[in-house]
DNA sequence: TGTACATCAGTGAACGCGCGTTCACTGATGTAC
DNA sequence: TGTACATCAGTGAACGCGCGTTCACTGATGTAC
């Protein structure tokens, strides 16, 4: 009964060792170019064990973004949440919170774009792991334009522009490492910039 | 002499076809999925033809890049182009400008960005491409402190945060075709909504 | 508590598929005389 | 202008490499009695 727990334990414990030996893979050489005989070995296990686990690279990458998505819920779920966008502090916030998760999960998020590209399965759940955020946003755009202030344009294209601009200036500073331009930038300095952009953007012609 | 040109012709005449048939299937299928007979066969050609003009995938792809920036100087160089960020018409030519590229230039620019994930050669080059453009915009974007102006943050992580915004979003709504949103864009829109968030956003606080 | 058998997690060598790449061949074009 | 030979663009079947996936095997854990 309780003697079932060894082996169990021991599978969950191989599970675990090859979904973060997976992770690093996917750092290090790009989850495209990760072998499956990579993670086993970064793992310090037989290529075959991976099968008793996953049935493939794309599975393990679900299970992946299973638990990104476990995870992502106590964030969104978080305390001091203003929705007020014509409030520059309630900007900075959702900014923040943005630049956290991608920069805490940037393995699973790089890895699920790079999945994208070539499988349309995971460009359909990537999209459905941003789409809530989008609409999100676009609901507390409307707060701006209740308030009498106008917006550059139809909230659920902007709510897509302000994604659009988070998850792209992430990619290039924290994955890329700003290389195209020479510089490096802080956590902070690249929040307040990207919310500095965006308040201006949406409420500068406010009033 | 002038008898050399008919085998030079059907040689270069099946050049070309390998690269208008590779830039279909890139579109079609992605650059990483496509396969060298996937290209062969759209053209029309044996598999064999291939390596009579390139030496791999790799290389049709630098070729391509090289028609896409004896291309691009042209646009550059284009007349009426303001250069004073503190006017929203120059704002917008910019951004038209680039919805235009990008739209032109699509096949190639996706499988340049995807071929960046998986080969740092490439990761290089697509830097090498838009850096310029960013440095470009970093200095008209001097144009608004010499006026007075003040920027959400330093001049070139502005910059940067605009080539993102611009490339992610013509991103989503080009290739993607908004799917992520369910409605579609007409580029008229798209052009307007972002040459407005970017105005507001960089010269908001003018004055 | 002990013994005999069953099940399971993990191993790693071997297999085989897919696709890039080669190469002997063809027919046409170019050259030499 | 004609003939004999050389070169070249293109062909497509065959080869072979890399890597995902399988499978017979091992030793440990679990079960039955």
């Amino acid at each position: 009964m309780a003697s079932l727990g060894v082996r169990r334990e021991r599978a969950a414990q191989t599970e675990a060792a090859l979904k973060e030996a997976a992770k690093r893979v996917f750092a290090r050489s790009g989850y495209l170019t990760a072998k499956i005989t990579d993670i086993t070995a970064e793992a310090g296990r037989a290529a075959g064990s991976f099968y008793s686990h996953f049935a493939g690279k794309e599975e393990l990458l679900e299970a992946l973004l299973v638990d990104l998505l476990a995870g992502a819920d106590q964030g969104v779920a978080a305390p001091g949440h203003s929705t007020d966008f014509t409030d520059p502090a309630a900007i900075r916030w959702h900014v923040d919170a943005f630049w956290r998760f991608f920069r805490a999960n940037q393995a699973v998020m790089v890895a699920l774009h790079q999945a994208a590209m070539v499988d349309e399965r995971f460009a359909r759940r990537l999209r459905e792991l941003l789409a809530p955020d989008i609409a999100h946003l676009a609901e507390h755009l409307r707060h701006i334009t209740a308030a009498g202030g106008e917006l550059p344009g139809d909230p659920l294209v902007v709510a897509s522009a302000i994604g659009a601009l988070m998850w792209q200036f992430a990619y290039t500073w924290l994955v890329a490492g700003g290389e195209e331009i020479g510089r490096s930038l802080s956590d902070e300095e690249a929040v307040d910039t990207l919310a500095a952009l965006i308040h201006r953007g949406v409420a500068g012609v406010a009033r």
